[in-house]
DNA sequence: CCCATGTCAGTATTACTGACATTG
DNA sequence: CCAATGTCAGTAGTACTGACATGG
């Protein structure tokens, strides 16, 4: 009856992935004293310096007011500071954030590390490809937190 | 600095792809009045019909207690019912239920099939196993709702 | 003028933890 | 006896919607 065959479905698939990676990240970070959301959000500034609130906001994939309070949680930690007010607000990690970054971050690589162990290294690089062009395909109006060089 | 490269990250992939999935599935499942738990607890009760409650909770990656009360709410709306009480409980789709299913489900399918647009058949089952690979690496003492027979 | 943004509330939904009784 | 389950609360954290002011 059904049009869906949960054995096969690769949607499924997806979504066993994610929670399975979202749990150990979870786990794995918690000795880190960062949440999921906050690890992604100091990831992210950290490889891309100068985002926007709104910008960490699509990166992370959470509206702009759940990044801005995620945000004001980190500041509260100390782990990351701004200088300037509202619209030209720079955000950028203390010394101490981009330390904690560093160790969770070498924690959240031995989770991929784990995740993938069975997979070659091109067969990793073609999930990866695949992946994207799900997303992409998806997502009409690609919003490419990427494409915004300087 | 950083251990992971968000550009080549299979993890960040894979998160993105399932945002777009569970979003896209949200926009289509609203228009039959499911939630997407609710649809994936109807789709595996369709499924693998006699699942129970625990069993439900785990296929569909929550808490017995979440699917506890996600199942009232179906019960409630009348897409489901059940017979005998507490452990040896019977759920299955009403006539309602099932015809709901039956239209979500072809929806789901057009979400599925959009996502996989570029991919080739081969290509789409080589990505489920490798993401099913991905779980399974992740999930030391998997938990196979399917491994169960009757 | 308009669109995107920063920001403040308030609301809500959802799931989780804890606690028990029960059952196989 | 023990592990898993059904079930009842209560709690919590998280994100969302709405509303504005601002800025480019």
């Amino acid at each position: 009856m059904s049009q869906v065959d949960l054995e096969h479905a690769v949607g499924y698939a997806l979504k066993r992935a994610a929670v399975a990676l979202r749990a150990a990240m979870d786990a794995e970070l918690r000795a880190h004293g960062l949440s999921v959301p906050q690890y992604a959000c100091l990831e992210l500034l950290a490889q891309r310096p100068g985002l926007s609130n709104a910008e960490l906001a699509r990166g992370a994939f959470v509206s702009r007011q759940a990044m801005h309070q995620l945000l004001s949680g980190l500041r509260a930690g100390g782990l990351l500071m701004s200088e300037g007010e509202g619209r030209k607000e720079r955000l950028d990690l203390t010394t101490t954030g981009a330390r904690r970054l560093a160790g969770a971050s070498r924690a959240v690589a031995g989770v991929e590390e784990r995740m993938l162990t069975s997979l070659s290294a091109p067969q990793r690089q073609r999930l990866q490809a695949d992946l994207s062009t799900c997303a992409d395909s998806l997502t009409p109006s690609q919003r490419e937190v990427s494409a915004h060089r300087t």
